[in-house]
DNA sequence: GTCTATATAATGATAGAC
DNA sequence: GTCTATCATTATATAGAC
């Protein structure tokens, strides 16, 4: 007798029932968001939505067998995503696979609504740009920072929020998760480039300001500029 | 006879009926959501459910009433917020004044759920930061883009976005407006002045490869650094 | 104008037949 | 294990008394 507990095999046809309704919760929630009812799902997955709550105990606990299930997916799927030098990465490589589109959508739905995958994939998210911050420092291409994990939140916040506020002024019927994505490398490439690159202010003096008359966070200020010295 | 209209007075003890139950609509949908019931609206307006929906025809023209209202408010209120140079400036604004905390939770709640004034509210603070921006460059301390516009946009969004990021990781029991948007001033004061003020690459190749491989978008380039020349 | 009582629809969850 | 039928709750909105 085959045990058959491949959990992420996102091939439905076979899958046991469980694993076929969570994977429906996946693509419907990641679709319509977590206010959406039990019985769409269980259209979705060909049961009953009674079948759904003696499987998963609640609404709530088919949607923590998600989260489960889309961690496990993201963590073991993490390849090189450090390198390509966007705190997006991980839903842009999420993205380009169409295997992976409906974990994808449930993903920028987590983010969009909040709850506890929220928080962990925004940590998960902050602590890969504090590393691929880091490399591009003991690399030479990226500036050392008075403060390096504020930096990394910081450039964190503003990817994921970014993505936020496109996703909030965008119309719900054409919102596509792919689209999306695409529509925000395209607009903001170039702005983002030139201002991580040239900077927006003229002069320091008021970053100067600032560092006199704060004791510097905690780190080590790696190379201060003009004041402070 | 007195025919009392004076939309934007806040003081609701001496409102008539309608205009008590906007008030309260704008504080109940700016600490609970659009979600919340009109029960709850009702409870802290003094009236009956029943009475709203006479007033104001639905829960929806009730939301456009308060939509309205609010809009009202900002525009009335705007005085030199250009000058502060800071995109969520007329949040900040709002938050500071005790008096109009109500309205300045409802924003944040229509930019967080979206809708109509949530759009109208970003493009109201893109249109601010076109005008900031502008300002700056011909006062020479904000350096020149290739795409103003483009530019205005990305500081904006990544502005809000790191807003509605910080509401989406903070449990809802501890969300605070006006916490809020202290907290986010001081954690992202020090990265933002130095990412903006420094830059975050060392070298603008890539940026220099973007714009040989690019047209550059449609307004005038200010001043090709290298490439497309 | 404002209320109580109700209509109507949707939700999550349960009971029990099969 | 899965279903149908149903419960209890909640939502917006309406009808009609006062």
């Amino acid at each position: 007798m085959v045990t058959m507990r491949s959990p992420l095999s996102l091939d439905e046809d076979d899958l046991h029932t469980a694993a076929r309704i969570r994977a429906a919760a996946v693509r419907v929630f990641g679709a319509s968001g977590f206010g959406v009812g039990l019985r769409a799902i269980a259209a979705d997955a060909g049961v009953s939505a009674a079948s759904i709550v003696k499987h998963f105990g609640s609404k709530a606990g088919l949607r923590e067998a998600c989260d489960e299930f889309v961690l496990r997916v993201i963590r073991e799927g993490k390849r090189e995503t450090v390198g390509t030098g966007d705190v997006t990465a991980i839903l842009r490589e999420l993205a380009a696979s169409e295997r992976y589109e409906d974990v994808a959508r449930y993903v920028v739905a987590s983010l969009s609504e909040g709850g506890s995958l929220a928080r962990t994939l925004f940590e998960h998210m902050v602590a890969d740009a504090v590393e691929y911050l880091e490399a591009g420092v003991a690399a030479g291409v990226i500036r050392p920072s008075r403060d390096p994990a504020a930096r990394a939140r910081f450039l964190t916040q503003a990817g994921v929020g970014a993505l936020l506020v496109e996703i909030r002024l965008t119309p719900p019927e054409e919102l596509d998760m792919v689209d999306l994505v695409r529509h925000l490398e395209r607009t903001t490439m170039l702005p983002a480039l030139e201002l991580y690159t040239e900077g927006l202010f003229t002069d320091s003096r008021i970053l100067d300001a600032l560092l006199a008359e704060t004791p510097v966070p905690h780190d080590v200020a790696p190379d201060p500029p003009a004041a402070a010295g």
